[in-house]
Order: C-alpha cells, then structure tokens, then sequence
RNA sequence: UGGGGCGUCGCCAAGUUGGUAAGGCACGGGACUUUGACUCCCGCAUGCGUUGGUUCGAGUCCAGCCGCCCCAGCCA
C-alpha cells in the first residue's frame, strides 16, 4: 500500500521540516508517546501512538514509550502492563527505551531546588480553596499568595521537609513564580509538587511529594532528548508553561524539546473517555476492557482487528488541529481492505437451511476442489467434501423472491461455489409453516471445472456438507452505540441510553466446512458473503470455535432492501 | 465578559512566496465476476463559516461579523 504524500499531517512536517532546516536539536527527531497508567488504550491513543512513531520513522528519528506516572493514586501496574502489551501489538517500537517518569523523581527533585534558589518557586501554605480564590476568574486576575515571598533558606528548608514527610496531605504545596495576574491561568504561580503520603506501584514508599504533570512533563522530554512534544490541543494552552520550565532548569541535557499540539480524534457511535469506558466495564454494559465491541486496543484486537489495519486508518484519517469525528465505516473499510487480501476464504454456514438433493447418490461423497483466497493464487487450494445433505444460508433462500433477488427460490437455480448448479423442486414445512427442508436437484454435468459448469446462473452461494460440518458459536457484532455521537446526548439522557441492543448477536448453531477443525485463536477468514471472522481465544461450554465477526462484507443487496 | 484554538463536499483531508479547489471514506451509475465481495471505469464543492475590502486575479492578504471547542485540579 503506498501512503499518499500528503497523508499523516502536513502540518506537523512543516514545523520538523523547518525545525529541521534551522539545524534545531542538531536535525534529530525523537518523539514520544506518553500515557498515564490509569486505564486501557483506545483507539484515539492508537493513533497518536501511530502519530509520533511514523513521525520519528519518517524523519530517521526515535520514538520513545514513557508513562507518566506521577499521581500514584490512579496508577496500576496492571494497566502499565496492558499498555506496554497494546503499543508493541500495534507495531510502535520503541526498541529498549521504555522510561518512566518516576526513574526522574530525584532529578526532578533537584530541578525544584535549583528553581526554588533561583527565586522561581516557594512553598504556598494556603488550602486548597484558598488558592482557588487568589487564583481569581477567566476574567480578573489572581492575587499573589502570602506566602510568595518568603526567603530562599525558608523555601529549600521547607520543600526539604515537605520530601521528609514532616506535613501532612494538601497541608503545602511548592509552586512556580511567574505570574498572578496573567491572562493565561496556567502561569498564575502553578503547583510544581503535591504531598502524597501514598503507595506508588513503582517507587513504592520512598516518596510522599509528586510533581505534577506541567512540571515534570517537559522536563521528561527534555531529559530523553525528545524535540517534538506532541499532544492534543486540550494542552495548547499550556504551551507557554512547557517553555517556561524548559527555559528555566537547567537540566544538563543537551537539546530543546518543543510541544506541538494536534486535535483530538472522536470515532462516530462510540465513546472514547476513559471514565465512560470504564462505566461500562463497570456496569456490566459490556464483558470487559476487550468486549469485541469496545473501541480498546484490547477489543479491537480480539474483535479481529488486525495492526496494520489500524494503522491504515490512523496514516489516512491524518490529524488537524481541529477536533474531528471519524465514520466508523472508514475503520471498517480499513479492516476489510486489510482482511480482503489475507483471510482464507472458507465455507461456513451461519444460520443453516437444510437442502436434499434428490438426485443426488445416497452415501456418496465428491471432494470438491476450491481456491483458498482468489485475492492471493499463491495460497492455493483445499478440498471441501460434498454430499446428498448440505445446507445453505436462510436467507440465500426466497419462497416468493422480490425483483432483483436472485438466489434460489421455487423453481430457480443457483451456483453452490466449487460444486454444482442445483434447483429449488420443492419446499417442505413444519406444522407452523415454517421452512425446514428444500427438495432440489443437481445437474450432474455442471460439476465447478467442468464443461457444463459455463453457463450463466444469477447466484452463488456458500454451502456445508451435513455429514461433514462442525458446529460453532458466532457473535455477531453491531456498533455500540445507536448514536452518532453519544457523548452529545439531549437533557436529562446519559450516554448508556444510546447504547444499541443490537450490538451483539449470538447464533450458537452455525456450521462450519471440517477443514475449520484445525482453526486456532487469532485466525481470521472470510466466510465468503458472510464476512470477515476470526476465533476467538475462548471457546464455548460445549468446546466449540466461538468466532467473531469482524466485519460484514459491503453488501448491495442489503442496501437495496433497507432502501426499499 | 479574559486568554487560547478552530471553521474547505455527508465524514476525514490537501491547498504556505495570492493564479483560477488533490486524494480517501461514503454515495450514485456502469463493466467484470463460480463471493450481489474484490477489481476497474464514470459521476460527485463556479465553491472554501459570513460580509465587505485590497488585487488583473483570494480558500490563500486585510477588516468586521457569526459559529464551535478548550482553560479557573494540590488530575493528566
């Protein structure tokens, strides 16, 4: 596949290409990808993930993987694990350079220190809402705190005990000198370090005193050689503090980083927020963080969403600095693009209809021959056994066919791909009038290869020998949410109540052509009209392949049905 | 009402010394087809939030409006 010049932001090469033209940073590029560990990757990280590697790989550059985990209250273990698992499943590397912003607790602690004897930061004594007021409004300025001036010996005696755990929580807190009357809030005099008397998952007690992320983050950067600091424009406006921090420690690194903002990505009827994810984890709304149907890292994937798929969609959907909503069809397109040129194709049956040919020799079994994937002749072909019994799809079956339908119906042919071209002769119901069996006839001369197979039949179908099928468990997936847009919902509704009922089907009785036997987790195909699937990892009580479909194929005839 | 940011086709997105609106998705039409898939053709903004201005010429420059988003955590 070849990428289109323009494709990945043109406006993020612009500013590297002249950063680059300027010799900054010695022409080097070094990004980063820098999540906090207190939940699942989505698929928006996905492509800010996709973002900063592909930027570092375009330019020759390096491309670094570091959590920020500077609030040990929210962060897990667990979800530093998951996330390592995610961004080197979709293909990011960042080679051995896994950091963590806690490996810079003592820098940083000492960047504070110079800071502080610079007359850049003091120890604020005022609560919590006090400080909200001297902060003032959007609209009037702040006011300088009481405790703005006192002497450097108090400031570093003080912070040096605030490290000891000489206060208690919230009782002080160091902040930065700038500015309490400027228009930005941001540089209205921020908090540097919190008291924290709390366990962190990596540093486990030594701490009680935590920067904050304004604080550490362009110092982190500035500490791995990181020169483009990419992240979404919610931070645009701290731009001006990121420099300020970078200007104003001397961090003995050589090198500048810069922060450059890019807008957020919202994908149509899902969510993306971690809390809302996370309600409906909670709430039983879904299995899990890799429920097939989340938009995670983790549910894509056992969904069958494969890595080069997202990252197709990532390099073509390209970033803006405006907030953008991405048609869920455009990630199913990736997929199928994708799964198309890759998946086996194989013959699965998943709501089975049972067809007799009468002509047909009793206990005799053909093995027909058919291709595995026409999309790739180099993978060849398999046998598929053919008998007496075998069935088709319901729905590829119309007692009274509309205009236009044309599979089989009373009286009609059809082509049964790599077999025959058989006749509808008869129908047989049960007591309810439902359709249980179809009567038809095969035409001996019409065997797939042959001679008498040239002739024109409107419709092919799938099939499954009776004798031969396994049977399975497939879940059908539908979009989450009913809404386009769910986090906009009207007065008084939350976003759950969009959620789509039909999101999941499970049809516990399909059957599957026997060569699906040796079918392990993480296999995709295509079962021919049916779609893209894959198995899942988990099988079902009986033992049986549960698979998942992926996505449906573009189907025209669908269409021209809703249409009508 | 302070500051920051954004507005090009239904959804993304090119357009950068002003020169007469790329591409993808979606959609419509056609060809091909032992997957109604795939593939291949064709079509799809006299228009760039809006109103004026500058200019031979403006999405691109200027001015004014309109609309949307973000910021007042000891979260990230």
């Amino acid at each position: 596949m070849s990428v289109n010049e323009n494709e990945l932001s043109n406006f993020i090469r612009r500013i590297i290409d002249e950063d680059l033209e300027k010799g900054w940073n010695d022409g080097r590029v070094h990004t980063r990808f820098p999540p906090e560990p207190n939940g699942y990757l989505h698929i928006g990280h996905a492509m800010a993930i996709m973002l900063n590697y592909r930027m570092s790989q375009m330019y020759g550059g390096k491309f670094n993987l570091r959590f920020d985990d500077t609030n040990p209250v929210k962060e897990e273990q667990e979800f530093v694990d998951a996330i390592i698992d995610d961004v080197k499943w979709l293909g990011a590397d960042f080679e051995d350079r896994l950091f963590f912003c806690s490996d810079y607790f003592d820098e940083l602690y000492e960047f504070a220190v110079q800071l502080i004897k610079k007359s850049l930061a003091y120890v604020d004594d005022l609560t919590p809402e006090q400080m909200r007021e001297y902060r003032g409004t959007l609209t009037e300025p702040g006011k300088n705190s009481p405790y703005r001036d006192r002497s450097v010996e108090e400031n570093l005696d003080l912070f040096e005990r605030m490290k000891k755990g000489e206060f208690p929580d919230g009782s002080k807190v160091l902040r930065a000198k700038i500015d309490m009357s400027s228009p930005n809030i941001n540089m209205r005099d921020p908090a540097l370090y919190r008291i924290r008397h709390a366990h962190h998952h990596r540093t486990g007690d030594k701490w009680c005193i935590y920067p904050m992320y304004d604080y550490s983050h362009p110092l982190s950067d500035a500490l791995e050689g990181i020169t483009h600091s990419l992240c979404d424009i919610n931070y645009a406006d701290h731009n001006d503090l990121y420099a300020w921090f970078v200007k104003n420690v001397d961090y003995g690194v050589p090198g500048c980083p810069k922060q450059i903002e890019f807008g957020r990505w919202s994908v149509s009827n899902t969510v993306l927020s971690k809390r809302k994810l996370r309600r409906m984890v909670e709430e039983g709304l879904v299995s899990g963080w890799d429920d097939p149907r989340m938009p995670t890292v983790r549910g894509l994937r056992r969904r069958g969403y494969t890595a080069k798929a997202i990252a197709a969609f990532a390099e073509r959907a390209g970033v803006s600095r405006h907030a953008t909503t991405l048609e869920y069809g455009f990630l199913e397109h990736c997929i199928r693009e994708d799964l198309n040129a890759t998946a086996p194709r194989v013959m699965a049956v998943l709501r089975p209809l049972k067809v007799v040919l009468e002509n047909y020799p009793e206990g005799q079994v053909e093995w027909m021959e058919v291709e595995n994937n026409p999309e790739a002749p180099e993978t060849g072909t398999r046998k598929v056994p053919f008998s007496r019994v075998i069935y088709i799809e319901q729905e590829d079956f119309m007692e009274d066919p509309p205009k236009k339908f044309y599979r089989l119906a009373p009286g009609r042919e059809m082509r049964l791909k790599g077999a025959y071209i058989i006749k509808c002769e008869g129908v047989v119901k049960d007591e309810n009038g439902n359709i249980v069996e179809l009567r038809c006839t095969y035409d001996p001369t019409s065997k797939s290869g042959e001679e008498g197979a040239n002739r024109k039949v409107k419709a092919t179908a799938h099939w499954v020998s009776g004798d031969h099928a396994i049977k399975a468990t497939v879940n059908l997936y539908d979009t989450l949410f009913t809404q386009e847009n769910p986090e906009d919902s009207e007065e008084g509704k939350d976003f759950t109540d969009y959620i789509n009922p039909n999101s999941l089907e499970v049809l516990n009785d399909c059957l599957l052509e026997p060569s699906l036997a040796d079918a392990k987790p993480g296999d995709s195909f295509q079962f021919l009209r049916q779609g893209y699937f894959h198995v899942d990892e988990k099988e079902s009580k009986e033992g049986q392949l549960v698979i998942n479909r992926v996505v449906g194929l573009r189907d025209t005839w669908a269409k021209a049905q809703k249409n009508n």
